[in-house]
DNA sequence: ATATAGTCTACCTTTTATGTAGGATTTGTG
DNA sequence: CACAAATCCTACATAAAAGGTAGACTATAT
């Protein structure tokens, strides 16, 4: 399952792909919206920020915004920026990648192939879909 | 991520799979084989045996074995059991579900299409890969 | 009897999840 | 310039889950 911080991450990030035109949208404003802690969700859309998904600006008329096109930021690096590995096992993460301490051969262990192809049909969806496919207001 | 509980579950099941024609295991056989901690791997086999997928024999050649031919026990079985859902959101969940607090309509919630996918993907894999799959031992 | 091996209950420690509090800083506007 | 509106940032709090330990109890084969 997803982290809290993860599923309102992304709510959060379709509030912000629906609104797109309206400049810089408030911490409060999403907060109330998406039914979210406002200091959570504070301590949410910073770390975006510091990834560099999103960009904010202070004082009145501030906010939080896309630096990117909806389309251009896709799921899995949301999940892997807040959550971590996609891969159900360590030894089968491509990203968070550890070797698996209780089998003596990766290689010949039938638990990493099953668990590899759970991986690639998770990334062929999350690697594909972005932003824009969320957004469902016309 | 599977928690490590499950991921010791795997593995042990998958040593009880292999010597499935020698009687019953000893824990300690399994922990010292798998690398794994004994008295934590002693509550893992509880939880299985109560569950029905193990049994056991207590006193001198004593032990775990299989209550069922490992072809019969599905991966999702296991991961359901000892880790609960396998969807990454609660309100996709088929056997975990819970209503989503962030979103108004699930109906028209992306974020449900995409992840709905991502588990009939998983699951595709899951429900249908058995211990079986997982033994590679001739 | 005795040693073997699982059963059961209770506890412990560390990490993660999920927030909360409050002051510092930046910025637009009158 | 003063002020209010926002984000920024640090620190703390709290609860749950993860991961593991200890030890007494019970059943069984020999």
């Amino acid at each position: 399952m997803l982290s809290k911080k993860t599923q309102y991450a992304f709510h959060a990030l379709i509030h912000l792909a629906e609104n797109v035109d309206k400049g810089p949208i408030l911490i409060s404003e999403i907060a109330k919206e998406k039914n979210i802690s406002i200091k959570f969700l504070e301590n949410i859309l910073l770390e975006l920020k510091n990834a560099g998904i999103l960009g904010s600006k202070k004082g009145k008329g501030g906010g939080y915004y896309l630096m990117r096109a909806p389309k251009e930021i896709a799921l899995a690096r949301i999940i892997r920026l807040l959550d971590g590995p996609i891969a159900l096992l360590p030894c089968v993460s491509l990203n968070y990648y550890e070797r698996c301490e209780n089998c003596k051969d990766e290689a010949v262990c039938g638990l990493h192939d099953v668990m590899s192809r759970v991986r690639d049909a998770s990334l062929k969806i999350l690697e594909n879909k972005t932003l824009k496919d969320l957004v469902t207001k016309s």
